[in-house]
DNA sequence: GCGACAG
DNA sequence: ATCTTGTCGC
């Protein structure tokens, strides 16, 4: 079982050279991805099941995925979701046959209570740019900015509501991109009748599967 | 103390 | 996340 107050002093020291570095990410277009991974997890009885698909980057098409089970060495507890699913999620991301230039992540990144969710904390682990795309709001204010609903959090705009067909997404920065690229990455990854984002959906989809 | 609270 | 019945609407 991991410590719970010294689980949130980490997030808390490294949260904060995140948002240090925030301004350093660099935009990244699509032209220059090839692999984008989406990743998820579900449960069956005591274990947690980390899904990461692997998509080609531009047609979104579904070329393998993997998986991995944990116990879970924490309970459930806002803000502390990472040490508890993130585990099974890398392990599962490190058997891929290729490695991901971007992860798409199910759950916030730095719209976060000391901002580092789970998009940033696996970003910074595997050293890889990536994205936090969540469901519901955890952290921050929504505020209108440039005729955009962006998530400011920490005193920086960290993230955007994006509305889908009438469903909300919280998206937000992960690790090593910027917010404006989070944004454009994202909406290019929606697809009209699919809720979320084409990687996140398929790892979901698997992940469903494999619960039951 | 009360309410909020990713998956 | 997962467990679960009925109900509303296309």
């Amino acid at each position: 079982m991991i410590d719970v107050e010294r689980a949130k002093r980490l997030q808390k020291l490294l949260g904060e050279r995140a948002l240090r570095e925030l301004e350093e990410y660099p935009d990244i277009d699509l032209s220059e991805l090839t692999y984008v991974s989406g990743v998820d997890a579900s449960y069956s009885g005591n274990e947690v099941i980390g899904v990461a698909v692997l998509l080609d980057a531009l047609s979104l098409k579904l070329i393998t995925y993997s998986t991995s089970r944990k116990k879970p060495q924490i309970p459930y507890i806002p803000g502390l979701l990472a040490f508890r699913e993130a585990p099974a999620i890398i392990s599962a991301l490190a058997k891929l046959p290729e490695k991901p230039d971007l992860i798409v992540v199910d759950g916030h990144g730095l719209s976060h209570p000391r901002a580092f969710g789970i998009a940033t904390h696996i970003g910074l682990v595997l050293k890889r740019a990536s994205i936090g795309v969540a469901k519901k709001p955890l952290y921050g204010e929504v505020k209108l900015i440039d005729g955009r609903e962006l998530i400011v959090a920490h005193g920086r705009a960290v993230g955007a509501l994006i509305r889908h067909g009438g469903a909300r997404l919280y998206v937000s920065i992960g690790y090593g991109v910027s917010l404006r690229s989070s944004i454009k990455l994202v909406e290019f990854m929606l697809k009209p009748g699919v809720k979320l984002p084409i990687p996140t959906h398929e790892a979901d989809n698997i992940s469903r599967k494999l619960s039951l």
